[in-house]
RNA sequence: GGGCGAGUGGCGGAAUGGCAGACGCGCCAGACUCAAAAUCUGGUGAGGCACCCCCUUGUGAGGGUUCAAGUCCCUCCUCGCCCACCA
């Protein structure tokens, strides 16, 4: 070949590696394993450059965990339940068990195309019932556990995509798919009890020293622990006169105990302060407690919030606003009545539903006080200062300090008085400590089609049974027309719906929803460990050798969907004994995002790249080299024409540099064997020094830093060096054949990971036959890393004036007597005096004059 | 409002507190060519100059620590992402 020619390369090596199974992964617990895992796509119909860059980080990984003597699994599977899909079928007539297997192929001769090193002999697709059927386990085993269960709830549901959502697929009020704006809907719902794993989902963060810190700081927000007390606060007697202070007690027309409020506060401590409450207006006491000539206003101000839309409602800058109720409700500890208020910014579904306002120490309640001039007390102040009255406050003192008119309690800390206050309480059965959490369960229950069935059945007799394990899978039937019209369409399957109880064997009627496509996302690394079994979802023993993923590589929009539910499943499944881990992934690379002409890729903007059209023009290792070269992983990625013109200019000299020595190639091949470092001239050595320096800095960038652009760039300068040497293999060949069989089959090896079919070819074309994955990564000695003489920079007060070439580890005197004579530095240092030098040695000597 | 990042040439981006701008793109000049493309060679932060020697200046702004700051500390500005009436 006298051209570099990647398609023709590219098809040659892609078909060797799937004719000789070159990426297996062995179930073999002697060798040492690498699990390398990238997450996996909704085949969609085609790739695009996000994808493409995900995968060949993972690849450049894989390829190079391998040459490193690594076991390595490198699976690829498709994740092809759920809603776009239902969708597309709907608008186009298809049905998704038709469509899903056809984009998958093409997904899948992309993924070949771009010479991704997978495991094809593990490959999963979760739409198929051999997987699902493990959905249906899994369900069964966390129902069993009391993970799994159904409650009424106010949920989000989209109306265009006529389905619930759960709150983390609510993004600024709108549907995470559609846009559309999210209502709220009663209904009854499947969810599994996350909430239980709250406290341990939140610790084991500390574990997860290798994901990125933004990602799990998220999480922690996301789970959101608060500690603080519930307080129950007493209602004062509705009848009675609302200038008497006198605590009368409560009604008595309620058999529970919820004829008080109970609110939930972390700031108890400044109860003293707390001078009125707020209720939601959807807050179930409101009616109740609502005083006759209140009710008016009080009705009027529920219906208009019934009318306001929630983003509305929920925007922080929009107007506070409230009424008064007439209630009075006894402050606990100061035992005055304070008045009750509804409010638009109390939202029900957040605590209590219920607030106590200390306005002093709010800027909320300030502001809301000012507005309907209720009381403001100051009952904290600063350490170290005063803090003005309360009336004459100019805004809220919202942090610690020492307590004040707080009666016996004051003169306490902030942080005393929460634990003691809290007891005293606890104490009269008035209020208790707790921890409460933003993470709510997960509700995964969906009114569509596409997805797994819920393995439940309806029986009039025995109720709620679910379906036995041996029945299991529960398939999805496809004798339905899809229409989008309507919810829960397996409702209109009779042969579906009807069945028998198995129980009672009398008429029974299956559950018709289907799960959220994230069940299947939370359990699937775990499959590919036993792809093809259909006894267990995974043999313990093999997930024990396999588990868990050493790098898991995907975006950071996942940060709390996906990868808080499959630490979830991972904690359920390990107590339920399946699995021995608490954590799945070890180490998280969340890569950054593919734009293009400062837009995020997408159809309507038409900046899409076609990863078909760059292969074809440019080739894979082309296009590899490029994603991996334009930006760090984790940084957003700016697509360049130009950028991949340069990538494709790099292997053409690789290439070319290579092939100019063809000539040699016999003599090339056990050349690097003969090396003999002592007949090496000075120029000669300093390129084997060369190679020796860029294994160090690649094998650092690669393993230890993520930094992949600076490895192909340390590369670039070892190929600049070596290309620019004059090579006279004719009249020196018993010194430059082995030397340059050294260069090229040490940069052939490093390139590997990045450009496996370029440097296959000209590797088997030069040393051997054999598969240059399995030939070890390239090592270095530190001896060869270093120099013996060394530049030495010459500082004049911290400016460069000169610099000087040095023996390495030139002691002080040394160093010192070559600056001082310097020719350059004299002029800067006559007729001044030196107060100090200072010599680091190796690097600089700094001289400081006056 | 809270949290997390990030601000470096024309652009993407490099720099364990120690030569700012590696590497690449682009651009300029030259070689090759009838010409162009490709390729190769050299140059390329800005300003200055006695122009291949140097000098000044320069990493969002302003302070500080240090012999030495893109890097550490403080104040501020801008942008991005995530969360958000969180009780």
């Amino acid at each position: 070949m006298k051209e570099y020619n990647p398609q023709e390369i590219e098809t040659k090596w892609q078909k060797n590696w799937e004719e000789n199974k070159s990426f297996k992964a062995l179930n073999d617990k002697s060798l040492k394993k690498m699990y390398i895992l990238e997450m996996f796509p909704y085949p969609s119909g085609n790739l695009h450059m996000g994808h493409v860059r995900c995968y060949v980080i993972g690849d450049l990984l894989a390829r190079f965990y391998r040459m490193r003597g690594f076991n390595v699994m490198h699976p690829m599977g498709w994740d092809a339940l759920g809603l776009p899909a239902e969708n597309a079928a709907i608008k186009e007539g298809i049905m998704p068990q038709i469509r899903t297997p056809k984009n998958i192929e093409n997904v899948k001769r992309q993924m070949k195309m771009l010479g991704l090193s997978y495991d094809w002999e593990r490959e999963i697709a979760t739409y198929k019932p051999e997987y699902y059927k493990w959905n249906q386990y899994l369900f069964l085993k966390f129902y069993e556990k009391g993970l799994v269960y159904k409650k009424r709830s106010s949920v989000n549901y989209c109306p265009s995509c006529k389905t619930v959502l759960a709150n983390e697929q609510v993004i600024d009020q709108k549907c995470w798919r559609c846009d559309s704006i999210v209502t709220q809907k009663d209904v009854m719902e499947w969810a599994f009890r996350i909430t239980k794993y709250a406290e341990d989902l939140l610790n084991d963060l500390e574990k997860l020293k290798g994901w990125p810190e933004r990602i799990t700081t998220m999480q922690r927000n996301w789970i959101g622990r608060s500690e603080g007390t519930f307080i129950d606060f007493d209602i004062a007697d509705i009848n009675e006169c609302s200038e008497c202070s006198r605590p009368t007690g409560v009604r008595i027309d309620s058999e529970t105990d919820s004829d008080k409020i109970r609110v939930f506060t972390t700031r108890i401590d400044t109860i003293f302060g707390a001078t009125y409450i707020v209720l939601a207006p959807e807050h179930p006491l409101v009616e109740k407690i609502t005083r006759e000539d209140r009710r008016k206003e009080v009705i009027d101000f529920i219906e208009k919030m019934k009318r306001t839309d929630k983003i509305e409602r929920t925007n922080v800058n929009s107007e506070k606003e409230g009424v008064f109720t007439g209630a009075y409700a006894i402050n606990p500890f100061t035992k005055k009545r304070i008045p009750v208020f509804i409010a638009n910014f109390v939202l029900p579904d957040y605590g209590t539903g219920a607030v106590m306002s200390v306005p002093a120490h709010d800027q909320r309640d300030f502001l809301f006080a000012k507005k309907y001039n209720l009381p403001i007390k100051t009952v904290i102040k600063p350490v170290d200062g005063d803090i003005p009255e309360g009336e004459k406050l100019e805004k809220a003192f919202e942090d610690y300090g020492i307590m004040i008119n707080s009666g016996e309690f004051s003169n306490l800390t902030s942080e005393e008085g929460k634990k003691i206050l809290t007891k005293y309480l606890e104490e009269r059965n008035q209020g208790f400590r707790a921890i409460t959490y933003h993470l709510r369960d997960w509700g995964f229950s969906r009114q569509r089609y596409w997805g797994t069935p819920i393995p439940i059945i309806y029986c009039d007799h025995c109720g709620e049974v679910p379906v036995p394990y041996e029945q299991l899978p529960v398939v999805l039937p496809d004798n339905i027309t899809l229409t989008g019209k309507d919810e829960a369409p397996l409702s209109r399957v009779t042969e579906f719906v009807n069945t028998k109880c198995p129980r009672c064997g009398k008429d029974a009627k299956r559950e018709v929803e289907t799960m959220d496509t994230f069940v299947d996302s939370s359990w699937y690394f775990a499959r590919y460990i036993s792809p093809h079994n259909d006894k267990v979802p995974f043999e313990k023993e093999w997930a024990d050798y396999w588990l868990p993923i050493d790098i898991y590589i995907g975006g950071p929009e996942h940060a709390v969907l996906h990868l808080l539910y499959f630490r979830f499943f991972t904690k359920a499944m390990r107590d339920l004994g399946m699995l021995s881990i608490d954590e799945p992934a070890l180490r998280l690379l969340t890569q950054g995002i593919v734009y293009k002409d400062g837009a995020k890729m997408s159809k309507s903007k038409g900046n899409v790249v076609s990863p078909d059209d760059i292969v074809k023009k440019y080739g894979a290792d082309s296009a590899r080299l490029f994603s991996l070269f334009a930006a760090p992983p984790e940084k957003d990625l700016e697509w360049s024409d130009e950028g991949i013109e340069g990538s494709f200019r790099f292997l053409n000299r690789i290439f070319n540099f290579t092939t100019s020595f063809r000539e040699f190639f016999s003599d090339l091949k056990d050349g690097y064997k003969r090396l003999d470092l002592s007949t090496l001239s000075k120029e000669e050595a300093a390129v084997f020094r060369t190679v020796h320096k860029t294994i160090k800095k690649v094998l650092k960038d690669i393993e230890d830093k993520w930094q992949f652009n600076t490895a192909i760039a340390a590369l670039m300068e070892m190929h600049n060096t070596v290309s620019s040497f004059k090579w006279n293999l004719k009249n020196r060949p018993d010194t430059q054949i082995p030397l340059l069989s050294f260069v090229i089959r040490n940069n052939l090896l490093m390139l590997y990971p990045i450009a496996p079919h370029l440097t296959s070819e000209l590797f088997t074309s030069i040393f051997s036959n054999e598969d240059i994955s399995r030939i070890p990564f390239p090592s270095y000695e530190e001896k060869y890393t270093i120099d013996d003489t060394v530049t030495v920079v010459i500082q004049v007060n911290g400016k460069l004036r000169s610099q000087i070439e040095l023996p390495r580890g030139s002691d002080e005197s040394v160093a010192k007597e070559n600056a001082l004579n310097d020719e350059k530095i004299q002029k800067f240092i006559e007729s001044k005096e030196i107060v100090k030098v200072i010599y680091v040695k190796d690097k600089l000597i700094n001289i400081v004059v006056k």
